[in-house]
DNA sequence: ATACAATTTATAATTATTATGATTTGCCTT
DNA sequence: AAGGCAAATCATAATAATTATAAATTGTAT
């Protein structure tokens, strides 16, 4: 989680441009616990940057993957989600309302029965699990 | 795992037609351990069945899916992958040759860690592991 | 054997994402 | 502080997987 001027530095020392589209779009994304999609950003950003374009979400959020200053999330949606949390965490998915929560497991006894298993060196792996929020086990 | 006899009878009760195409696609599928996608099934089925279309392929592939005879894999590639394994079980792929292996793990662990963590009544969970398999470990 | 609803096929539509290219701009150099 | 240029933005087109549509075909109950 960098601040403005932390992406700005990070970006210089890789040769990228610090332009304010990419600084706001990694604020935006900073700002919210929601891991929004590519479109929600956008929509988001469009009244603070009216000439803000899609494209240049897409291009920002490619670029800050590569950089690894963003998670991508693939929870079977039609589209991908964005965390800008890269700390290794799993989500889990409110089979309800939609919303995705982060979690923090211990996911080293399964890495290493998964190794022995299969005789992979097991380099990472993404963990999603669905269920229902306490917010609609009330309304149930 | 069924037979082309069990198939038809399931087919059958729930008022479903046991189309050759149906038949042909499932068996296909049945008899791989490669985790096909909807195209690697075409491509397959169309010598033995060159009238097969791809939205046939797609079609059978969606109601399997739903009368849950058949697995969606989405390991974050660029199309779907699917199992005829239904049981419990998760996946592995080679970041190298790309290929997607069974495995069996116990998560009962996780999932307990998980509804205790997060206070969601866990339904289900997607755990997909990547490595380097054991023939490209080899070759390096 | 017939009839009809379900299915197949071919094609068009949809949707998320990526590629292209002209215009604009950040930033280094002077 | 201004100029120059590579890089970035924006608008739009292209791509690719999947889903929808509708006419022709076919499985199955009678």
């Amino acid at each position: 989680m960098l601040t403005k001027e932390q992406l700005a530095d990070f970006l210089h020392k890789n040769g990228y441009k610090a332009t304010p589209q990419r600084l706001a779009v990694y604020e935006c994304l900073a700002q919210t616990q929601e891991h929004p999609t590519a479109e929600m950003l956008y929509e988001r950003l469009l009244p603070s940057y009216p000439s803000m374009s899609f494209s240049t979400v897409y291009k920002t959020m490619d670029m800050l993957h590569r950089l690894n200053l963003v998670k991508r999330i693939n929870a079977g949606e039609e589209s991908f989600r964005y965390d800008a949390d890269t700390g290794a965490h799993e989500h889990i998915c409110c089979t309800k309302c939609g919303r995705v929560e982060d979690l923090r497991l211990d996911l080293a006894p399964v890495r290493k029965e998964a190794g022995s298993k299969s005789q992979y060196d097991v380099q990472s792996q993404e963990l999603y699990l669905y269920g229902v929020c306490p917010a609609c086990k009330m309304k149930k």
